[in-house]
DNA sequence: ATAAAAACGATAATCACTATCGTTTTTATT
DNA sequence: AATAAAAACGATAGTGATTATCGTTTTTAT
């Protein structure tokens, strides 16, 4: 009833994410797919994005704050954000499965998984905190 | 320098906030604090809960779609959140510390702590959907 | 080659939230 | 109690991310 159509802005919004580990903004996707198809639209890469998530070629990242992040990797994985400069990364530590039955305990609901959300500082701003004078 | 002063708004939202375990938005609890103060304004509310935040007398859970939600425990504790409804509970699980040591390893950045989110089916809806007829 | 419908680009609308600003409250000091 | 500085207010405009609308263009099965 729905079949989905091809189309090459959907496709170049695929290449662009694949290999990528910084979990880009839907803007920050828009920005550099407009190098290619200069007169794409912001409506049409939020499309996208959501159509890819929702056939699962790609998933989306909740909980950071201000805009949603897109992630090419779909396996269930943990991510890190950095308080000083917001950015995104993976974590490689396999999800705790274990968490869900703890939670479940004593919980009338059920539990089906958990997102996890790790924060503190990258190590790109740890280098550039101690390059900085302390602040009087 | 920046001395608080009494408000009886921010006492409201205050008192309508302590002892509940439904993490209400913004715009539910200016819903509900209108009937005591009906010309407030919602950037009071708005104002109100931030600096409640900052001064640590609520805290405000992110994580969840749309609309950010407050509660009035400030001790660190897990969130679960329904996949039908999108209702807010709390979670009476410790939070696990190693969780952060693990994720530490191979990671250049510092970790200083987590948020986690579970999700599945509150058991307001598992009754309901075992009351609603199998969709054709 | 045709035509149905999926996808497009442009743009308006929505939603949660923040900022501005003139007025009202609070509160420390007379 | 009167005063006055500043915190907080209500109304409202503005912002940023995202979604919806709509007439046009592409895709694709026939």
């Amino acid at each position: 009833m729905k079949a989905m159509k091809y189309s090459r802005q959907r496709e170049s919004i695929k290449e662009f994410l694949e290999g990528r580990t910084d979990h880009p903004t839907a803007d920050m996707i828009y920005m550099n797919i407009r190098k290619l198809y200069p007169n794409i639209s912001l409506g049409t890469v939020y499309r996208n994005l959501s159509l890819l998530v929702s056939i699962g070629e790609i998933s989306k990242i909740a909980g950071t704050d201000g805009a949603e992040r897109f992630d090419p990797n779909t396996k269930p994985h943990y991510h890190f954000v950095c308080r000083e400069c917001g950015c995104v990364q993976d974590i490689s530590l396999e999800p705790v499965k274990a968490l869900d039955g703890l939670a479940a305990e004593g919980f009338d609901g059920s539990i089906e998984g958990h997102t996890t959300l790790f924060y503190g500082t990258c190590s790109e701003c740890k280098k550039k905190l101690l390059d900085k004078p302390i602040a009087l």
